[in-house]
DNA sequence: CTTGACCCTGCCGCAGCGTCAACGTCTTCA
DNA sequence: TGAAGACGTTGACGCTGCGGCAGGGTCAAG
């Protein structure tokens, strides 16, 4: 057999073939006159169990490691290593699918917002009424970007808050005022006589439960400075005042 | 923030921050003076978005594209489309688990004979009364290989004819005379008298249920050629004229 | 002054081939 | 006989999503 013909007869390519040969997986046969190489059935045997492997989901190299030690013993080992890796992965899939699923229910009530997570994203959908100035805005994509990058432990507890703070009308309403306040400080000067009007009201929006590390939180912090600089100059210094009010609480 | 922070906040690799800005996912930020690159809040949303998105499974260029028509009724396509990818994949690795069990289930009868189909690894391990004559062996080898190489719907037809054959004491038998005889040829010439005599045990050996494509074969196609090399002169031609006596029969 | 922890750019490496490129060879048909 | 077209040869680059290294610069603390 010629190159082609074996590829063919096996279901690979020819370019699947040479490699092969180049990573010593299959022998190379001998070559006629013209530099063709000429197969027999012993490669067909071999590509076919190559292929077999690979098949499953075994690496190349892996696939160099059972062949080599003709003892089948490693062979078990191998592929029992696989399939708890194949498990693994069936059930991260099984994960991404369930997330995806949950984001597409909710997805059409906020095409703007972008792709938030699930929870956040069902959330705020469900919570319709919700104010849409700037700063409601911002605060929500902050609370989406918190979400993200807190630690994963404090996550559910964290999307738990939010929720109860939506279906509160109470809260709704709360920092809605807030939200006001702020937007309002938007071209002020950081002394400003609003700007400690706008922390107290903000602070007052953020209950025991939600943000209980507001603590420990430095509010000189590098990461909160990032988003300081995201606002206007006294809207960022109210926040700064809010969280000295909250570390000042909680302590 | 310093790329650091940043990454540290959103919880990845420097580098791969680099590579987003690289791709043009992440726009680069301003400078400090020492070359520093110097991010604010909103490189840490659109990090946290990338990396919300990437964990869905999408692709980079893909993310690309989300972000940039920031329409979101693309990213709807996209997540279906996600979805239903996903979805095959899910398919594949549960097919590739389930022959995985199965090999490892039959594994433990047949550890030099190497990796086979799953199916015909549990019909050769359950059959432990096989002869270990070395055409035996190559026949096994034989079947084996057919079966990955013979067009997936034809697979099961003949996997369950290979379980009848096993399945029946006589044929068994029948089969090991047939490799007797063949093995008799190893050194013997082309017109040796007892060849026909092995066709004709061999042709006997393989009931019309099984292989019956045989009708439709070329005794000197090119993969046959193959084959014959595989052998000992003498047990080609034998094999050679089982090929034309099923052709005969058959037609 | 040194040490250590950052930052910079840029390039190679990984798996498993696909896909040219630039060329030789064999068969076939007019 | 010559040209086309289907094969074969080696070699090198492309793809994904970064990791890791080289070979620097920058900055704060001891």
């Amino acid at each position: 057999m010629r190159i082609g013909e074996l590829a063919a007869v096996v279901g690979v390519t020819t370019r699947a073939v040479r490699h092969y040969h180049h990573l010593g997986l299959l022998p190379e046969p001998e070559r006629r006159a013209n530099g063709y190489r000429e197969y027999g059935l012993r490669h067909a045997v071999v590509l076919a169990r190559i292929r077999r492997l690979t098949e499953l989901g075994l690496g190349l190299a892996e696939v160099r490691d059972v062949l080599a030690d003709d003892a089948g013993k490693d062979l078990v080992e191998v592929l029992t290593e696989l399939d708890e890796d194949l498990a693994r992965q069936e059930a991260a899939l099984r994960e991404r699918r369930a997330r995806l699923r949950t984001l597409l229910d909710a997805e059409g009530g906020m095409p703007a917002e972008g792709p938030v997570s699930p929870e956040l994203a069902a959330l705020f959908a469900g919570a319709s009424h919700l104010s849409d100035s700037p700063m409601a805005v911002k605060d929500r994509e902050i609370i989406a970007f918190l979400e993200t990058a807190m630690p994963a432990e404090d996550r559910e507890r964290m999307v738990a808050s939010v929720g109860e703070a939506l279906g509160s009308p109470g809260a709704v309403a709360r920092a809605g005022e807030a939200y006001a306040l702020l937007d309002a400080l938007a071209d002020a000067e950081p002394d400003d006589p609003r700007v400690e009007e706008a922390a107290v009201a903000l602070a007052g929006c953020i209950p025991p439960g939600l943000f209980p590390e507001a603590g420990e939180l430095d509010p000189d912090d590098g990461f909160l400075r990032a988003f300081y600089d995201d606002l206007a100059p006294a809207q960022a210094e109210a926040v700064r005042r809010t969280l000295r009010i909250l570390v000042e609480e909680r302590r």
